[in-house]
DNA sequence: TTGAAAGCGGTACCAT
DNA sequence: ATGGTACCGCTTTCAA
């Protein structure tokens, strides 16, 4: 029924020139009079030719595709980053190749062996939700294949993106201080994650800067990002005293049982506790009130990592080391709007 | 630094044996003496010779690839139905790549048309959120190419994947009657959505089989899928009188709105009344109560979609038509655990 | 400016 | 049971 797919071969025979022609026109390259291109392209036009990606590919050795490797496929907060690199390597002329590993070792070692075979121009190391930082690829990867990891802490030398969990937790504070709190509690992840650390920071140069007495008794670490144990944790938080009069909480979770323990306190969000969370996932624009939220960057993340490896691709290797991605705070009904006079 | 890749020609040259030989061993066809075979093999370890994918791929006229076109990458349900995909495709050697067309036609008919040049073996379309039919692909697909749709309402002559809205619905019912509701209403999502039909008559058959009647004013489609919206329509099934003692929500949001709105009028869930969503989005368990829901059975759709273009990669053309995946209620706290005597 | 031909790394048919 | 070799569809010297 449908034609075979036109080679270029057979436009090169319906136009009467040599293949090297039609290859020439087709990539723009100098070398052509003007009528035999004009010819070609219309030949090209009529036959609806459309070269093969991967016989050129064989080619010059280049699949123009790249990979995502993912320990967990469905982590929350993939899908965006995902689309970052989707969006920049689109741009490109590249595809996408998706994998998941389950973040287990021997299969990330399969998975990458094939991706080779595929002959995937560079590699994107992304973490669904990790805890510390990740071991070297399961397959050393050849020199020319440029890698990064996104969402991942791992081998300083390789170049990585993260977002400004610190930034992101000083805007976070600043803006719990513009708007009159004085007793600015923390109420972090569980320590051993490496976003604990950078949030705690921030909570700390905010409060620094903003000349505010920093007290061990305001900040605490969740036993885990779940609400209920965020719940339990803001127990210790409400009783301290003087009584606190706003939490930055380190995830949208965290903050979901935060306003859960100080309503059942008996308080008011925002009049009588100011709670601003962390990441901005979709449940806190409906969540009552409507939480003030630092957002994790997760799309300009992924383009990121998608630029970086395109430009490997390109030669320029990408040079080792953290790319920060700015947080922005979305400012909600969990905090109030302005500054409250003495 | 690192040695160009191996080849087959290499391995041939250090065996000492002629290239199709080696072809052989490596795809395990017959015609090869034992000695020789061993031979090879274990050149071909020495070596860590692996076969170029791409360079077959132009032979034999098979990438190895699927493509998942999908509308909306950041869409709620695609993880896991990604995920699904992915894993029966790894199961066969075959990768995936991964398209956001963003809803645009303009789009889809420029990736499709790249997929198509990457010569992708078979298409699945996933649909991120969608109301209404598809339309056909902006790009005719050449015979050779299976296609499903997944999640997808479109032209019924291709075969399609989507979850058993109404057998979800039944259960849901089913279960609330078993729990001794006799009042249950529907809150139903917006009416131009396919699921919503479904899931009503779900909702009417479960009923009608449990010998309850049928009342117009216990059935309330929802403005939207908001939970606000949900907190609005909640008011009415509220105000029904006799009052209801159950609702079934055709969603994890709306029922949180409804939920709310229970609340608000001073009643308990699930004492006063129970409450079911649909979907087992992950708020719906570390809600209070956690919400009993009708689960998606995402990752399975995911999988069958996958299996029905890796059959039809293998000839057997995926048959036209419509898939149900079963739902799975999962009975949680907002429903009683068991029927409650008179 | 244009064409011929040698690959890229495999597969598969045809001899031997 | 093996080897030789013509492709798959495109790129890229090298000559003309």
């Amino acid at each position: 029924m449908s034609e075979a797919r036109a080679t270029l071969k057979d436009v090169a025979r319906r136009a009467n020139v040599a293949v090297s022609t039609v290859s020439r026109v087709l990539n723009g390259r100098p070398g052509v009079g003007t009528a035999v291109r004009e010819r070609v392209l219309q030949t090209i036009d009529d036959m609806q030719f459309r070269p093969n990606t991967i016989a050129r590919g064989l080619r010059i050795q280049r699949s123009d595709t790249i990979a995502i490797v993912t320990d967990d496929l469905e982590g929350i907060f993939t899908n965006a980053m995902m689309r970052g690199v989707e969006e920049v390597a689109w741009e490109a002329g590249v595809g996408v190749l998706l994998c998941n590993t389950y973040g287990d070792a021997e299969r990330e070692r399969a998975q990458l062996a094939r991706l080779l075979d595929k002959q995937v121009d560079a590699l994107i190391f992304m973490s669904g939700n990790r805890v510390g930082r990740r071991a070297e690829p399961a397959v050393p990867i050849p020199d020319g294949v440029p890698m990064v990891y996104l969402y991942e802490y791992g081998d300083p030398s390789v170049a990585s993106v993260l977002p400004d969990d610190q930034g992101g937790a000083e805007a976070a504070v600043a803006h719990l201080v513009e708007t009159g709190a004085r007793r600015i509690a923390l109420l972090n992840g569980p320590s051993e994650w490496e976003a604990t650390q950078d949030r705690l920071h921030g909570y700390e140069r905010s409060l620094a800067s903003a000349g505010l007495p920093l007290s061990d008794e305001l900040v605490v670490p969740s036993a885990s990002w779940d609400p209920e144990d965020a719940f339990a944790a803001m127990g210790m938080l409400l009783a301290a005293s003087p009584p606190i009069d706003a939490v930055f909480c380190a995830s949208d979770d965290l903050a979901t049982g935060a306003v859960h323990a100080i309503r059942e306190a008996g308080l008011r969000v925002p009049e009588d506790v100011q709670v601003v969370g962390f990441d901005d996932r979709s449940l806190a624009v409906h969540q009552r009130p409507a939480l003030t939220t630092v957002a994790l960057p997760l799309l300009e993340m992924g383009r990121c990592a998608g630029r970086l490896v395109l430009d490997g691709i390109n030669g320029e290797a990408p040079v080792p080391g953290i790319r920060r991605i700015p947080c922005e705070l979305r400012v909600r009904a969990s905090t109030r709007p302005k500054a409250v006079g003495p």
